[in-house]
RNA sequence: GCGCCCGUAGCUCAGGUGGAUAGAGCGUUGGCCUCCGAAGCCAAAGGCCAGAGGUUCGAAUCCUCUCGGGCGCACCA
């Protein structure tokens, strides 16, 4: 049990006893000043009304009935009824033998347990290489499996391929048209088409490899078959720059292979009609978004299949959505880039009309990354042919870096990257003081074996030479770090992890700076290695969170 | 016009779902390598949390409005 739940049982035992009532929840937070205590809460203030009593009185008797527990040294009203508690340093100190004995599985939780998640991301598509937007969302999309995994979720990670409609057949005319130029004869992009330079390269590859120049065949199963020879190239090289970038995906779906040669969208289509949610105007069939209430937020009803007789992208996914992804998970999870934000309302309509639970359907738009380069805005648009691959970014910045500052941001905030900066300011990138804290640990480790010191397993390390302010404190933050990594997997925010390491960072290197750990005395020296093992494991465990690497030499 | 997201230090961004005196990195200024790694440490300067109301013991956080940005509003995906 963490130390947060153990509080919270001490406070209901409390209250109990004192006859008052029991409060829903109890919040704990780590108050800003060390005066406050080392947690405090405010359930006195919240209980107030129900119990019909002052705050403090309510508080004064929490105190009087809390139970002893070898946490906590001693508790205090504080303010407008604040109960503010002060651990007990010789708890804390020995409970790095615990951290010590957990190691990787230090931070390790409960939270999400039963949870069977299917988490879809980047989901780029097979048109283009992968830019730099997509470096973000597969740094958020992987760091947020990694925190549902470190939490006991069942996760399934996902990257859909869109290798079929509108899109498709524009690509694949772009790339018939670039392997009728590679041949010599006069050929023209189409009007939607991509004029990317990569696909002057594929047509030479293909042209290189002997394929079948499909001359004679007739033009819809000729782009159909260049299509997908030029589809699987792209996600091929998709593919790979993201295992590059340490991202690789449970699952790789095909909208055309396992949606609509399925037959799925016909099939919900029929189960649609069948609960009344669909009718027909103008030729088309549409799904009464509207009519599912605020809750969806829907404010239009929706085509499903149009006067042509093609199903909709929108048909496409609801079916996938539900045979596939809800067949095997309880939480569907997308991220989306916002401009596709206006998609979501009716995506989580027919959800919940097909029966989803609400809340089983959640989107998290991940925002744009605005390049710059030396300040100056880098415009990125695949229809343009002029962008910032990620694989550039991968070389310029490196993949260490580049997942690390992409998760110091809230994923529905805007980025500002500039490329120039970065590179010259690699050093100076914060994912390095975190990685620095844990090579530096590891230096000493060696240094210490060198002078024939090693560290006892941890149930007979004495602990008790740890004393300073600053080890205490380095002591208490370390022991936050399950709670922080329940509460980030939680409310899906990685980011918070991020900035907890660089806290952690900002304690060691001056404590490292203050306190010299080897040394004469011998109990102090081991104690000191104890300590410092602890914070390089901690580092670790959570740098592994983030797909970061802890390097042990820099 | 309607809807969603956003406005916090010069710049880039945090502020665990309402808490106590507002935080970090970069940048700027000034110090620190005879000692476990200077990719480090210490110190200083920098703020009307866009603005105005409201909710309550208490607001950067929740509600309304205004201003200013971004993005959506297809029988595209």
């Amino acid at each position: 049990m963490d130390l947060t739940e153990r509080l919270t049982e001490g406070v209901r035992t409390a209250l109990a006893k004192a006859g008052l009532p029991e409060p829903e929840t109890c919040a704990w937070e780590v108050p800003r000043q060390a005066e406050h205590g080392d947690y405090a809460t405010n359930v006195a203030m919240t209980l107030a009304r129900a119990a019909r009593r002052p705050p403090r009185q309510i508080a004064d008797q929490i105190v009087a009935n809390f139970p002893p527990l070898a946490e906590v040294e001693r508790l205090e009203v504080a303010g407008p009824g604040f109960l503010n508690v002060f651990l007990s340093p010789a708890w804390c100190v020995g409970s790095l033998r615990e951290i010590l004995a957990a190691g990787a599985a230090y931070g390790r939780g409960t939270g999400e347990a039963g949870r069977r998640v299917r988490l879809e991301f980047v989901s780029a598509n097979p048109t283009g290489p992968l830019v730099i937007v997509s470096a973000r969302a597969a740094a958020v999309g992987d760091a947020l499996a990694r925190l549902q995994r470190a939490q006991g979720a069942r996760v399934t990670t996902e990257y859909y391929v869109n290798d079929a409609g509108n899109q498709f057949e524009a690509f694949a005319r772009s790339f018939d048209a670039r392997l009728a130029q590679e041949l010599g004869e006069p050929a023209t992009l189409p009007e939607n088409g991509y004029p990317g330079e990569y696909l002057i390269d594929l047509a030479k590859e293909y042209r290189g490899e002997g394929s079948d120049l499909l001359l004679d065949a007739p033009a819809p199963e000729r782009l159909e078959r260049l299509g997908r020879w030029a589809v699987a190239r792209v996600v091929e090289g998709q593919r790979r720059i993201l295992r590059d970038y340490g991202v690789e995906f449970d699952v790789w779906s095909s909208e055309q292979r396992d949606v609509r040669a399925a037959g799925l969208p016909e099939r919900v289509l029929a189960e649609l009609a069948a609960r009344g949610l669909t009718y027909e105007q103008d030729g088309a069939l549409w799904f009464r978004s509207t009519q599912l209430g605020e809750a969806s937020g829907d404010d239009r009803d929706r085509v499903l299949r149009r006067s042509s007789g093609e199903v909709t992208y929108f048909a496409v996914d609801v079916a996938y959505h539900h045979y596939v992804k809800f067949q095997a998970a309880d939480r569907v999870i997308n991220l989306f880039g916002p401009d596709h934000h206006g998609y979501v309302p009716r995506m989580r309509a027919a959800m919940q009309a097909l029966g989803h639970p609400p809340g089983s359907f959640e989107v998290l738009i991940v925002q744009l990354v605005t390049l710059l380069r030396e300040g100056q805005p880098v415009r990125m648009s695949k229809r343009r042919g002029e962008f910032v691959l990620m694989e550039e970014l991968l070389e310029e910045v490196g993949r260490d870096a580049a997942r690390f500052t992409f998760l110091t941001r809230r994923h529905d905030s805007p980025l500002e990257f500039d490329l120039a900066v970065a590179t010259r300011q690699t050093a100076e990138n914060p994912v390095y003081y975190v990685q620095y804290a844990h090579a530096r640990i590891c230096s000493i480790r060696r240094q210490a074996a060198e002078q024939g010191i090693t560290l006892p397993p941890p149930g007979e390390v004495d602990l008790t030479p740890l004393a300073t302010p600053e080890e205490l404190a380095l002591v208490k933050r370390l022991l936050q770090y399950p709670e922080l990594v329940r509460a980030a997997a939680r409310a899906l925010e990685p980011h918070r992890v991020a900035y907890w390491l660089q806290e952690v960072a900002g304690m060691f290197h001056p404590y490292y700076k203050t306190h010299r750990v080897i040394q004469d005395d011998r109990r102090l020296t081991l104690a000191r290695l104890a300590l410092c093992e602890a914070v390089g494991s901690v580092v670790k465990n959570g740098l592994e969170l983030l797909g970061v690497s802890a390097p042990e030499a820099m």
